[in-house]
DNA sequence: CATGAATGAGGGTTCATTCAT
DNA sequence: GATGAATGAACCCTCATTCAT
């Protein structure tokens, strides 16, 4: 259907390379510490042929994140498809998000920077846009509490909180993950019951 | 002993002022869009006055959030010092570290933009001191876990993660307190009971 | 001779709208602002495909102006050679310009620029090109002027100041007319009689 | 009265040494092709240093002509109307214009491609403040010629056509003047006569 | 022959930092 | 001790031009 031609897949493969070095420079060194001169010459680019494909140092950066963005969302919400009962799609969401951010590590790091880093590192008009996919998927999450509350299996509060006390709290542990490399990720997907424990059972004994 | 000269208490007015200032700057536009030359025009001194006080500008940033968050680790180790149970000890840490932030918003979006801001904003050296803070209080958290799990009110889980976890919670709900400014600072404080509730209780009902 | 194939003639069309569409965009844009890339797709053609038919752009926009100065000179000349008296062909010389330049608005800003826009915009050796052409039209101007002045029609004078007076005095009134576009064409001819009276007979009473 | 400050007058002294620089610069270059590094570094200043002083390199541009275009009106003014005929003034504008222009070369080729050369070479807004300038002169002779006219000295017509027709005479030999500078300065003042002649007398002879 | 992707050199501009007063 | 003028290194971005297809 998108049938393109040899040169447009070349061109789409270069620029798929670009976005790639990309995200491995931002993930290292932040975007203000990159340069769009270390980008090119590591992707083997030259300066000006970045600007072929991104107008600006900005817009590459913000395509990082967006792209990859989108795949998250997809790929979370197709995993959770596949569940039937709320209780489980709820779970699948914790370890679907725990198992992208395992298989991205480098995106990750500038994920959060963006959407959980205070927020001024960039323009205003993309960050709007990054916010409104990580609240689309929190949304995503809202509704199924919202279906479990009404099925009664969870407890009465604002849905919304549910799904944002969730997102936290699994952050907390693969930001802990992201600081202390020295962790396994086998580590961080043996966390994934407890986290489960700690939301949905008690902490407290009596 | 630390009797000052009144040249020496003016000294440390100016290093105060500055400060405050460089606060409010850095936590309106970043560590990178922020310039000395605002921070010193903003305090009305000179450009290399403020050199006079602090070595660079890396250094500036970095006094602007070790000194606060000493503020802040002494801020909740005393609140929670004031209680007597280990149960009211860890709820009086979710409520002392609320109330810290509700009063100091602009440094908290400093806070976390350099602890949950993927890291990479700034030198790694300075990294290192305010991440070490960071993990202090954690610590100190964890430890009330720890006692708590000896006295057998808590589950036996690591009690690290445990801190960990409820960290992540309660960022979360600042974190979306900060980005919607609509919400006034008394519909934080009623999400507290909520934080507990999930944290404490079940949210899963059977 | 001059038998072009239809593959030939193409070309020369090709050739010939590349020069109409960069004509009006250094006009409007003046060289430096001016981009290749912009002229190529006006003119519906690749980049590359414009350096097949000139090799750099200042080859192009020199070519933009030689020609039509050709044309311009050629058009002057002819007009002029159809009068017979002096004066006629002295007065028809100022009417072909005028009436040149009407039908060639966006070439005369460029020549403008050129000859007398101080004539450092571009390299030197195309601008003597230009010059030399310039200076064509005034000796053959001049050459009106010493014959004039032979058969005691004008004042002893250098006939190439006379020349470049004349020229001065029709420029200046062209020139008032390109900036201010809300004038009428007819209103520039309409002048015509004026730079006659003032040029040739007195503008002092007495 | 302007009792400036050492300090004060010697950051005036820089200002005006970068000016006088960057007129020399601008006016064999052209604005495109000089570099602020150039005048940078032919000012003995570092790059950065241009900056403090003026705001772009279109800035500095624009205040190069501007007040030396103010210096030039204010000059011609205070020449005529130490005359006190209306015949003796306008002369005097002539030779006040022709006198300023041999003692600023540099600054007459920036000044003709800004007046004359087309005017698309830099932003329209500085633009139009050029014109306005050079507008307001062309007015000040028009009101020569008014008053003339109703005195009965000049013949009936559109006085500001005549400003025009004069400026554009004399324009025509200082550019000639511009052109070949072998051309001895003497060379153009004494073609004031012949452009009077032209102007105010006939150059036909019957 | 026509293309358009790729290039690399170069320009404008900013800013943390220093030094003479 | 405070100043602010001066610095120079570095970065983003543009564009004329070329080359492989």
């Amino acid at each position: 259907m998108k049938q393109l031609s040899r040169k447009g897949r070349e061109k789409q493969r270069h620029r798929s390379e670009i976005l790639q070095v990309a995200e491995a420079v931002f993930s290292e060194k932040g975007f203000f510490k990159s340069t769009i001169r270390e980008i090119a010459r590591k992707a083997e680019f030259a300066t000006a042929t970045i600007y072929k494909f991104f107008k600006s140092k900005e817009d590459l950066y913000t395509k990082v994140i967006i792209e990859k963005a989108d795949e998250f969302v997809s790929f979370v919400e197709s995993e959770v498809s596949k569940e039937t009962s709320i209780m489980m799609k709820v779970e699948k969401s914790i370890e679907a998000k725990v198992g992208f951010f395992l298989g991205n590590v480098s995106f990750v790091k500038i994920y959060f920077a963006q959407t959980r880093g205070a927020g001024f590192s960039i323009h205003m008009s993309m960050d709007k846009r990054i916010r409104k996919k990580y609240e689309g998927l929190l949304q995503f999450v809202a509704q199924l509490f919202r279906d479990g509350i009404k099925e009664g299996i969870f407890i009465k509060a604002d849905p919304c909180d549910l799904a944002l006390a969730l997102d936290g709290l699994t952050n907390a542990f693969m930001f802990s993950f992201l600081e202390s490399r020295k962790e396994s990720k086998e580590l961080l997907l043996k966390k994934i019951p407890l986290m489960k424990k700690i939301f949905f059972e008690q902490v407290r004994l009596k």
